[in-house]
DNA sequence: GTTATCCGTGCAAACGTTTGTATTTTTGCC
DNA sequence: GGCAAAAATACAAACGTTTGCACGGATAAC
């Protein structure tokens, strides 16, 4: 029915003014007086007036519209930055425009350039598994809208990253299994070229150093992220060395790993401890309970959401790299009965 | 540096043609030749050129955007239809804004507003729990433009609706644990205003109807969808009641049964057998693994992807409701040993 | 060679805002 | 009451497209 909607000429027909004046009433303007701003607040409310954000952001050259791109909302972590995220921007009166990679760089490329054409103020981004060279982040860099990475993130492009602290989650669990007994510890990795899985990997191999223990790279698993990879990693490496812990740097690939190690008779935490990495929902719901390094996804989300209006308008970005802390959370799967008390120390 | 973006302007100006060749050029429109067309689109490429899809959809009143509202998008199920949603949109050149009403109704005005100002093309909802009344979506139906409800929909606002086979769901679930031997089945139903809900209440009875077991509404408990409540529910019920079985309407209370139960040296699945509904990631992973039912996800994000691709610019949107099959997945915790055979015809 | 037809392109207005500048109205002052 | 200054509003261009219509030139028909 009622097609047209209504737009501020409407509304300064309507009351015998022009759409400028309707216009800088409605952005709170001190140039027109405050009676008429009330007025104009008035009549708009009661003609049902929506503002049209298009023709305002193609008008001004800005835009309330911030883009994210993340590997795949479906994981504990991403979703829950995002909640931040919007936390912090809806109020601000920012919408969050969201696009799935799904670990894919050629939809990482895709998904930059809907963004560039929708002329979104800011990009926000954690890079896919696939992502090793940056060169479809120059247009964005070019166009200088702000961009920041979170979680994923490469000093090969500027401006801020803000990433959960990997080396000391890698080197806290490593030390805690050490401290729990653990003498031959295996690291069930991500891809290396990937900063957080090199970082905890990096941790990992400092706390074994730290604690006078050879490192030994045939306990390290590459690319060992997902349940099924745990599940084989642990098999194939049992077969040939003496393991008595496993790092995981996912909990799926933790996980995996449990679930073989009860197939084979194996006790956890008596003969191998684990503990994975991001304390998945599922983490506590396993048997043994799984222990885990707990990232702060949400609070992660506000402070890139407030990290990023910051940078909309200003001319360049400070590279800066911001790292938030994260907690190890322990459970069942490494715990020695008789060091629960010296534990304590690694929250 | 460059802040000047390329526009179809300065593409005419590099070529000495007219804007409009180029707009028809690059949309491929036959009134232009091919020998120009071909042109154009060199230069462009050539020249960095993003078309600009605000001035494009201000233009021509259409938008490549399509909005989003779900109760919460680190929710399984939630996040999975996103997926099935942007699995069809994304290719077809539609982009898509998702917004979280986080369960409150004000939240889901808000994001309405917002949709709207951003003249999307479509809007496909799932309404948060609090929500009772719809006269917020008056604008939207006002507009004309495409509805598109899932899940938890309403019969109240027109246009398709595309929910799961919930009675189907609740009614399996019943039949089988029926089967199993049980007589006295609880329901931990949720909000019942809600149609998942009570569709799945309705199930629950018409399954205990059928099999000739009176209905006794002691043994329903209302909101009883999460962990906790669940735990509660199983806790109190069990102080006055005998059951022998629990059909939870929602994996997390089921799950919060489960625990409560072995916590109370109660056997699963012999004393007591449980399902739940969503089939959750955790739900293989809790001891004994818990029965429960499928949502098709994925598969329903994508046929309201088309649903709404349909409707996109026509007049009227025809009231229809689509049902998408549910599969009950039997485990551990609902299995009574000796009808394994018997439970093969529930798939 | 004239006229009709068609093809390719140009012209200009429009979408709904914002915003610099101009104009009118009000106010204060002598 | 006249005048300048200040306050309030109007005017008009612009943002980057799309699109109906007009136009010129080539081809075809007679």
């Amino acid at each position: 029915m009622a097609k047209h909607r209504i737009t501020i000429t409407d509304i300064a027909k309507e009351m015998g003014v022009t759409p400028s004046t309707v216009s800088r009433a409605l952005a709170g303007n001190e140039r027109v007086s405050l009676k008429t701003r009330e007025r104009v607040i008035a009549v708009a409310k009661d003609m049902g007036y929506q503002p049209n954000v298009l023709a305002s952001s193609l008008r001004s050259g800005r835009s309330d519209t911030i883009g994210m791109i993340v590997p795949r909302i479906n994981r504990h972590f991403f979703s829950n930055v995002i909640s931040g995220v919007e936390a912090i921007l809806n109020p601000a009166g920012f919408n969050l425009l969201i696009c799935q990679s799904h670990e894919r760089v050629e939809d990482e490329r895709k998904a930059i350039h809907s963004l560039l054409s929708n002329r979104v103020g800011g990009i926000i981004i954690s890079h896919s598994v696939e992502t090793k060279s940056f060169n479809h982040y120059n247009e964005v860099l070019a166009e200088d809208i702000p961009l920041v990475q979170f979680d994923r993130v490469t000093d090969e492009i500027g401006g801020p990253r803000i990433v959960n602290d990997n080396f000391l989650g890698g080197m806290r669990s490593t030390r805690h299994l050490i401290k729990n007994g653990c003498k031959r510890i295996a690291h069930f990795a991500g891809s290396l070229h990937v900063n957080v899985y090199k970082e905890r990997f990096d941790g990992y191999k400092y706390a074994l150093e730290k604690a006078g223990i050879v490192f030994d790279s045939s306990l390290v698993v590459d690319n060992c992220i997902l349940q099924d990879s745990g599940s084989q990693a642990v098999e194939i490496l049992l077969r040939s060395e003496k393991i008595d812990g496993v790092f995981a740097a996912s909990d799926f690939s933790a996980l995996g790993a449990i679930k073989k190690l009860k197939e084979m008779k194996v006790v956890i935490p008596g003969e191998v401890k684990v503990t994975g990495f991001a304390n998945e929902p599922f983490s506590d719901l396993v048997d043994p309970a799984l222990s885990s390094v707990e990232q702060n996804a949400f609070e992660m989300g506000t402070q890139i959401a407030r990290l990023i209006m910051e940078n909309i308008g200003k001319e360049s970005i400070p590279d800066e790299e911001i790292h938030v802390p994260v907690r190890l959370i322990v459970r069942e799967s490494s715990l020695s009965g008789n060091s629960e008390i010296r534990i304590k120390k690694d929250f």
